[in-house]
DNA sequence: TGTACATCAGTGAACGCGCGTTCACTGATGTAC
DNA sequence: TGTACATCAGTGAACGCGCGTTCACTGATGTAC
């Protein structure tokens, strides 16, 4: 047997590469990201790269995925812990704005993701069904499906408001916007949109 | 008088310029589009960018400006002909989808934004406000204040779910994610929040 | 009327640089016999 | 026990290319006298 480095060894530089790529996609942008600079900061060479990814595009699938679970992961402790308030006041929050780097990967990327190849989008959004079935698992609708939907489009509400607020030129405008976007959020979570179709109707 | 070509000649080529430049720009990204191709689409070559902008990012700054300006215009058109409603259900379509280059500047660039310099930000964010404010006007709220955080609420959910629809890799999911926030959308602006308050406190 | 000069939008070659990717190589470890 | 060879994660120089930016220049028009 072939051992020059202990057992797993390229297993861990590969998730080492992930890792910091994880964070500056998210920093960055993919496109304004080179591997050169990744490498450097995962303590290898340039070359090192295509042992372990096909190509930038590879490592862009692999990395999202890995963001999403990490998010999706984090989610679910806040969920069982606090509640789905508090992960919604936890989004919607500072700490989640300036942490541009180690937050939402779809607040950050999903654009650029939206403009990935097709195997790219089908990764990313696997990762984002079972974060929002997730989300959906503790709203108070009357079914599986309507919570669902309630879930996806609270998640909707909740990334577009984040990224408004992180344009805002101004910390005391984001922060009333993701205020604001916390209101809203708790309203649509709190409203059955069935019980209330008639109302209207 | 000097006059090699017409009155307002070098306008028109620098708004030539941002036309090109605000469908590249939305439909590959910032980052991605390089200058020597919108020049050369322009018409031009790539020298004859300097006399016109200082750099890229001023570029940027003003085919933000631009953009928004335009998607206003077109938001305030739906709106007075065909009411709010007409105006959400343009927005979440899937003909606005597919025309990513022609489409929302929010919708496929805000993350580039917020990471772009202080001056892009805040240029970008007064139009932004502009835009907001706009749909506020077709709110049912009691107060202007209500009225303009419930519409920076609905544009973030429209924001939102629009790109979590560009990101799906089968149409017809891109289509009920769609269609889903259009009823989530409906339901936001026929709710007086501080009608409701009191329900659930 | 003719000539010398000024203006200036746009040309197009060139600058240095970093990109994604390739590849011959290194060197530490293990195996064969 | 010693020597020849295999393995393979990682090295680092090099590839062609396109990037944002600069700059000497062109050429059509106008002005001066």
């Amino acid at each position: 047997m072939t051992m020059r480095y202990e057992k797993g060894h390229k297993e861990t530089t590969r998730h080492r590469i992930i890792e910091v790529a994880s964070q500056r996609f998210r920093q960055d942008g993919v496109a304004a990201s080179g591997l050169s600079g990744i490498m450097t900061e995962a303590g290898l060479t340039n070359g090192a790269f295509y042992p372990h990814f096909e190509s930038k595009e590879a490592l862009v699938r692999d990395t999202v995925a890995y963001a999403l679970n990490c998010q999706h992961e984090k989610l679910k402790e806040t969920l069982q812990k606090a509640g789905i308030e508090a992960a919604i006041r936890g989004y919607l929050s500072m700490d989640h704005l300036n942490a541009l780097g180690k937050g939402c990967p779809s607040a950050a990327l999903v654009p650029e993701i939206a403009r990935a190849s097709e195997e790219t989008r089908a990764a990313y959004f696997t990762g984002l069904e079972e974060y929002v079935a997730t989300l959906a698992e503790y709203l108070p609708e009357a079914t599986p499906k309507t919570a669902s939907q309630r879930a996806m489009a609270l998640f909707g509400l909740m990334l577009g408001t984040l990224q408004i607020a992180r344009a805002a030129p101004e910390p005391a405008v984001a922060k009333a916007i993701l205020n604001n976007g916390i209101k809203t959020a708790l309203m649509l979570i709190r409203e059955n949109p069935d019980a209330r179709e008639e109302t209207f109707r």
